[in-house]
DNA sequence: TGTACATCAGTGAACGCGCGTTCACTGATGTAC
DNA sequence: TGTACATCAGTGAACGCGCGTTCACTGATGTAC
């Protein structure tokens, strides 16, 4: 701090948070195979061993990038809400989930891939932030089913659309997968919020 | 062929569905990091090189693997389809596909995982199979919604719930992961085959 | 204000690893005559 | 029925690669006196 902006300084001030910076933009770019801590210690301008000053392990930055994905995720799904009420809502936070994992769709897997054990709090906090951001919306949305199984269940349908949009299992790109995205969460949220149809239980 | 059962015949036989097999086995046992070209081979009781005279390199193993598990996930969901009737048997459905990806995580994740380019036919047919069988059943229940808004909407519902649970973000394991997946596919399956709410569309 | 020293944050060389893949080869099989 | 030969399906050694991680180190920083 003494020396500001000095060429090369020894100490670099913050390399923790440039190493998962330097992580982001390597998932970006290269996707997950990309992401080895020696490319990310690289892109930071540091040697290969001076990630270990702050991450035991790889583990340990790969936990810290997507929490830093969890958060963004998080203010996404927070703004959408914030645009609009009801179903349209519900609608809003489905397209910006969808949006999102289209955008960074290395991000988005390293996000929800297997987490060894050991997983910081930080992770856990950040996850929760945007399962929050559906979760009281679908909250206030609830009709016959209970609050929890509307709000998983709109977890899941978003999820489930967006993974299977950005591993191509599903012919929708750009903004005619959007727009699916939005109206199916739109219809799907209407629906689920209705008292239970009095319809007969089987129709073969 | 000539000579069955010999000690260690130097034709394998049919070391392409061999190598498939032992590429299921290794999923199941140390996941996706410890299925290797060379392993599968090891495992196969073959040199290291053997598996380029079937398949021209390790993605296309890959997907050979996955052609397999899209085949295995189709024979559960049209099993499941064929013992109920409507509603019921999307319900099962979905626990069917949740009760694979919970049996199977590491072969589920690789199914669904990016497929490079030079996809071979025989994998999209499993997968075009699975989906069918979803997707028929969808349409025999779609009411207001396009049909195939539904089967989309079933689809993505049953992926998102699977992916969450076998990658822990949900805390649900076990019979409770079962049940509740059965429940929410039931509740689901009912409200999107009636015809829309006549709710007003904001309610804040 | 100056200095000694503990601590922090980096360096750079090296290790072993298993991997996918290449190369040139050899043993087994099937077919034409 | 026997033989020559093309083709098929395997072997085994070797390559280069980037990786995560270890080790012993050095330069920078802050604090007690």
């Amino acid at each position: 701090m003494s020396t500001l902006k000095s060429a090369k300084p020894y100490h670099h001030g913050d390399l923790q948070a440039a190493l998962v910076t330097a992580g982001l933009a390597l998932l970006e770019e290269a996707g997950e195979a990309g992401l080895s801590l020696r490319a990310a210690a690289r892109r930071a301008g540091v040697s290969a061993m001076a990630p270990y000053r702050h991450f035991p392990d790889k583990a340990a930055l790969l936990a810290a990038i997507a929490a830093r994905g969890f958060d963004a995720l998080a203010d996404r799904l927070e703004a959408a809400d914030a645009g609009a009420d009801g179903h349209a809502a519900m609608a809003a936070q489905g397209a910006a989930y969808v949006a999102f994992a289209m955008e960074r769709p290395a991000l988005f897997r390293l996000m929800f891939g297997p987490r060894g054990p050991g997983c910081p709090p930080e992770f856990e906090a950040a996850s929760n932030r945007a399962y929050a951001a559906l979760a009281t919306r679908a909250a206030s949305l609830a009709g016959a089913m209970p609050a929890e199984d509307v709000a998983l269940a709109c977890w899941s349908l978003v999820h489930g659309l967006a993974g299977l949009i950005i591993d191509g299992r599903v012919p929708l790109t750009g903004e005619a997968a959007q727009a699916t995205a939005e109206r199916i969460a739109q219809s799907f949220s209407e629906r689920l919020s209705s008292p239970r149809p009095t319809v007969k239980r089987s129709q073969p």
